[in-house]
DNA sequence: TGGATTCGTTGTCTGGTCGAACGAAAGGCG
DNA sequence: CGCCTTTCGTTCGACCAGACAACGAATCCA
């Protein structure tokens, strides 16, 4: 089993264990509560060793022990004793920030929203001053925190570039960024000292409707994110691709019509020059103050006008690039293009059997999110979650005990 | 070390083992040869596990003691002993299935081309002829196998659109073939069952290049291959991307300029009509009948007219696309992409930097390939050998021994 | 020639999982 | 209502893989 994904290091004991530990929790992650019995047959180990497993998770207060599943009665036997995450176990900082606002949520295990707070953000707002901002958020939400409860991390969801070795935003085009650190920024505010990750939005909402969305076991899928821009999220092998800078998933800018409109990038005929946000607002000729609530502008729409059919077509139509090239089981359409496709879905299924190959195309779904606008937030969860499903113990040891009393100091 | 690839399962000490000694074939195949202190730095592990791990290896047959490198005396201290693939050890049949012939070699572990024969294929041949003169070249080139060695698997290398289930060839654009399942074919031809495994060529170079090419160490990258079609072989996080049916990488489809010409998969202005075999060949008014040898005749051209001066410029443009979409550190220009862009280099990269974006496109080399026309074979013989590394001692339980007495027969 | 360094080899130890045995908790049935 | 069957939790010993320490071997260097 478990051919390494990092390279040519060997394995030993001790790997073992803390592999294995990690895989138990990321199964009650998922599943949120599960018997032994489950967790037995999953992983293909022995009775005794997952008791051990779960045993220990529940001396590092994380899981709980629950009383068997009152509900299912699956047959005979004695029944299989349930393990559930601790109400009082370990927790995340999610930061999803957008164009207009900022979302933070406290996130535990199960990826269940504990708490959660938001604020406007000006457009035109520095980095510090949103930086300051987000800290005051995270103040607010951490208030309510069990003292028990460690934080174990802060995942920070961008609408922009973000480059994987140290989380700089390289580019935000909507927040006019360049070059910002803005994890230090907010760590700097909040005078604390976790682990923080930055990711892109697009990215991290296919993480979360992967492991809790709709592309639950979907190991190959896209998430096209629309908010002002253009991107896409790509999950291969049940892992996000990221690419060598951690820039992957900018479909936005793929050639679509080089006698098109100009886009912000330089070029001409952008995708995005047909199917973003600006571009959608002035084919239904809504107000650019509006344009930030696309979405929710195109859901008090009542038919489609032949402009914003047209839109469809072209969101067809670059899909079908995206499949070609990437051969997705499902293609999940976060953002406004969730909206789109409620009013013309016809015609962006039509666009996209035109121009996709037969193979790839008979193997794809298009689907719309399972957690509605909470994908990038719960996918910003997710990454920061992910060092204690790499090693438990060397997490929690990483963990800040007893925030509150800390950000009063 | 070694989070899991394959999802959920648990692992076991046998597991290890299974994962160490294939991790120690592995290293030993990339290089070729090396000294038991370089796998105990690489792998982590300690030196008396290394040498279980060898030992294990040499009662297997795969590897043989080797004495200390005589050339490289790199300081003080006892020298280490080295770790040589066995001559007669293990090899695997790669077959390499082209438009207008087929390759096939057997092939060593180390990628050692043992032996190699080739005959031509007539493109409108039905696959049973193909399938019989491909076992013929087989029982030339297994000929002179020394009786020891066994033979792991056969790897097939096909230009078109393979499924990655079950290895059928669902569509061979240059060959005319639909839904044939050419390894049962050539099984049957031979009379032998050896696991065989079929992909696309352009994967395939992708494989290779990665493994022992040019692009050895780097993770994120892309090989194009110019054959008649256009395709791309992807490698993320060092592991092939597939895709969830096998097709991904068909790029040649990516649309490219809507005004343009039409394409034979229905469209208008796929990248394929600019770029294509058909494409440069009228551009440079080459024979149809030598449009399969485009490369060589590319070589004897002089200096490049204004029409493949354009090429080169689209080529540069949509490799923008993949650029922005993927972000690979390297694209490996294989096929008659390798010669096109010793013609026309300047505008390739003038036509990337156009339209990529400035975050991917600092990151990104191009490079011309290191196996030349080899590399799609030599990705057969690493699919073919692939379980040796995830399970050496499994593989060899299926692998058939003095396979020249079995033809016989 | 002797010391330092590095490596191979051997034996012992530690740690993790497996397997068998036993008791516990449920369902099914007469 | 009692008993059997099934499934699970728990405990204990066995097994196996890798780590570690000690020793000898091979090389370089002064």
């Amino acid at each position: 089993m478990s051919p390494q994904r990092r390279s040519g290091l060997g394995t030993n004991q001790e790997a073992i264990r803390r592999h294995n530990l990690g895989t138990v929790l990321r199964h009650v992650h998922g599943a949120g509560e599960m018997s032994r019995a489950e967790l037995t047959s999953l992983m293909g180990l022995n009775r005794s060793t997952i008791a051990g497993l779960v045993g220990e998770l529940e001396s590092l207060g994380i899981t709980e022990r629950a009383d068997p599943a009152e509900g299912v009665r699956q047959g005979a036997g004695r029944p299989s004793a349930g393990v559930r995450i601790a109400a009082d176990g370990p927790y995340v900082i999610a930061v999803d920030l957008g164009v207009d606002r900022a979302v933070v949520a406290r996130v535990g295990l199960g990826g269940r929203i504990l708490q959660r707070s938001q604020a406007p953000v000006h457009s035109d707002g520095e980095a510090w001053q949103v930086g300051a901002a987000v800290a005051a958020l995270i103040r607010t939400v951490v208030e309510d925190a069990p003292a028990a409860s460690p934080l174990v991390g802060i995942g920070i969801s961008v609408p922009g570039l973000v480059r994987r070795n140290d989380g700089l935003i390289r580019l935000a085009p909507n927040l006019e960024w360049h070059d910002v650190s803005f994890g230090g920024i907010v760590l700097a505010a909040l005078g604390l000292d976790v682990p923080v990750c930055l990711a892109n939005d697009a990215d991290l909402g296919a993480l979360a409707e992967h492991t809790r969305g709709a592309g639950v076991g979907t190991d190959e899928l896209i998430y096209i994110s629309g908010n002002v821009g253009v991107g896409a999220g790509i999950i291969t092998g049940g892992h996000r691709l990221e690419g060598a800078g951690g820039y992957a998933g900018e479909v936005g800018h793929l050639r679509f019509n080089p006698q098109g409109r100009p886009c912000h990038c330089g070029n001409l005929g952008c995708w995005e020059t047909e199917v973003g946000a600006h571009a959608i607002a002035s084919a239904i000729a809504c107000p650019p103050d509006k344009v930030v609530q696309l979405g929710e502008v195109l859901e008090s729409f009542g038919k489609p006008s032949p402009a914003l059919r047209a839109t469809g077509t072209a969101l067809g139509q670059g899909l079908a690039s995206l499949v070609n090239a990437f051969n997705p089981r499902m293609v999940i359409l976060g953002g406004y293009f969730r909206s789109l496709y409620l009013l013309v879905g016809r015609e962006v299924d039509a666009g996209l059997a035109e121009r996709a190959l037969p193979a790839p195309l008979e193997s794809v779904t298009l689907a719309l999110p399972g957690l509605g606008a909470d994908s990038s937030l719960l996918g910003a969860a997710e990454i920061a979650l992910e060092p204690l499903f790499v090693d438990p113990v060397a997490a929690l040891g990483t963990a800040i005990d007893d925030v509150r009393s800390r950000l009063a100091g």
